[in-house]
RNA sequence: GGUGAGGUGGCCGAGAGGCUGAAGGCGCUCCCCUGCUAAGGGAGUAUAGAGUUUAUAGCUCUAUCGAGGGUUCGAAUCCCUCCCUCACCGCCA
């Protein structure tokens, strides 16, 4: 959410840098119902403040045994007629509201305009893509080859498409990477290992900004009765970690704070048929090991360098080429000021596909959950800064590591740093 | 799931329809006093929103005592619903 004040003073500067993004705002209906606002409530307050001092003065007259009859229907008038402002303060505050929270961040500036990724700036590259005396296959092949690899015929039978098995050395891979990036992390980076619930109420969900507006990307869990708070399971665990601090007041001292988990994350993908179908490319249910940072605003830029430098760290260890990409700013997410994309080199593709993103959501978040933190000897809490990122996604880790390291007889070797993950185990054969 | 007790400011804890944004204490900040230490005296100490304003300074107003609804001229206080916490029992990994 963006600070009102972008849309009363300046609303046309607002509208212009959302313009950059794509984004339309609807400036004409927001300016008559800021109008509108504003004289509501002063109304309503002023009439509230009467009615108190009235009330007050009732009290008083009880208080010296007066008779309090006439005084009870003066303001029992005026009653009214607050309920009345009211409701239509209400009804205005709720339309300013619904517009309101369906505004995306605002981009930095010196992220590049353009409507898609075709516009996204590569910034750097590592490692080279590996070179093959054979045909690379991709992932698919090479795991359902292995013995007891990837088995996506067992996964479509007992749940349904977009959710994979995975068995002996695969499902050992992937659980070596979760250990490996988990400790690169909490050792290296500074990040506290957390555990945190992959379902989430409402008020989380509309925290990092996943709601009111995006609610088809969720799976969402059925309650137990009809009162008890709606509940969702996470698409990412941005979610939990973030809320961390929804309603706190951080001490300075405490900042930065740097949190990781790793989780599982469920996305529906809705609107997304037919596209990366095969494989674990795109799944309903995925692994993840997520970064989050929360900082001061002034350190926030520097912290996205940091943190994606974290993430980069991982495919730098694996050995996994890789290229780091600005997000323009109409492939930025909703809630991102500035984003930057690691893509790995994925050589069956003959490309490279996006294995983590790292952002900064300026205060954009914080302000939706009130996070905030407290200088020291100052009065006033000031917003956060909060950033996230994946550090890495560790199915695609696996797809690419099967895909980089598959070998002419269709074994897998074991990059170094995840050895003694796997009891030293150097290669994962067929049959 | 059952029964019982509770949810009040940073914390502890009073209050049981009006003078309570909330006594008292602890903690914290500033000032004074005191060779050091210990102790003492005084002042201050929530958040959000709106209006005014060059101002994130002041000033004025509004809201907030777990949440939401209701009764009332007026609710922390009365009524209803829900949530949460604690204790014991049942069940379970």
């Amino acid at each position: 959410m963006l600070d009102a004040k972008h849309f009363r003073d300046g609303i046309e500067e607002t509208a212009v840098q959302l313009a950059r993004r794509g984004f339309e705002l609807d400036v004409n209906t927001l300016k008559a119902l800021e109008v509108q606002r504003k004289e509501l409530q002063v109304r309503t307050e002023s009439l509230q403040s009467e009615r108190n001092a009235r009330s007050k003065e009732i009290g008083q007259a009880v208080g010296r045994g007066e008779d309090t009859a006439p005084l009870k229907a003066q303001v029992g008038a005026l009653g009214d007629q607050l309920d009345a402002a009211k409701a239509e303060l209400q009804q205005v505050q709720a339309s300013l509201q619904d517009i309101i929270s369906g505004v995306p961040n605002l981009p930095a500036a010196e992220v590049p305009e353009g409507l898609d990724e075709e516009q996204n700036v590569e910034v750097s590259r590592f490692g080279e893509p590996p070179v093959f005396d054979f045909t690379p296959k991709d992932h698919v092949e090479i795991g359902e080859a292995l013995n007891n690899g990837l088995d996506f015929d067992t996964a479509r039978k007992i749940t349904g498409a977009r959710f994979a098995v995975m068995k002996g050395g695969v499902a050992r891979l992937h659980r070596a990477l979760t250990q490996f990036m988990l400790d690169l992390h909490t050792e290296q980076h500074g990040y506290l290992e957390t555990y945190v619930p992959v379902i989430v109420n409402h008020a989380s969900l509309q925290g990092t900004g996943q709601l009111p507006k995006f609610g088809e990307d969720l799976f969402h869990v059925e309650g137990e009765s009809q009162d008890k708070v709606a509940l969702s399971l996470i698409p990412t665990a941005e979610v939990p970690l973030t809320n961390f601090v929804r309603d706190e007041i951080i001490d300075e001292e405490q900042l930065p704070m740097k949190l990781t988990a790793h989780s599982a994350c469920f996305r529906s993908e809705a609107g997304s048929h037919g596209r990366d179908t095969r494989g674990l490319i795109r799944q309903h249910q995925f692994d993840k090991v997520e970064l989050v940072q929360m900082v001061k605003p002034e350190d926030s830029m520097a912290a996205l360098e940091e943190l994606t430098g974290h993430a980069e760290q991982v495919l730098q260890q694996l050995g996994l080429p890789y290229r780091k990409v600005l997000l323009c700013t109409g492939d930025m997410g909703f809630s991102a000021t500035k984003t930057y994309d690691l893509e790995v080199w994925l050589p069956a593709q003959n490309t490279y596909r996006e294995i983590s993103s790292c952002s900064n959501m300026g205060d954009f978040q914080a302000r939706r959950m009130q996070g905030r933190f407290r200088r020291k000897g100052a009065k006033k809490p000031e917003l956060l800064h909060t950033l996230n990122g994946s550090g890495l996604a560790v199915g695609r880790t696996l797809v690419a590591i099967l895909e980089n390291y598959q070998q002419a007889d269709g074994s897998v070797v074991v990059p170094e740093a995840l050895r003694p993950y796997m009891a030293g185990v150097e290669r994962i054969s067929q049959g």
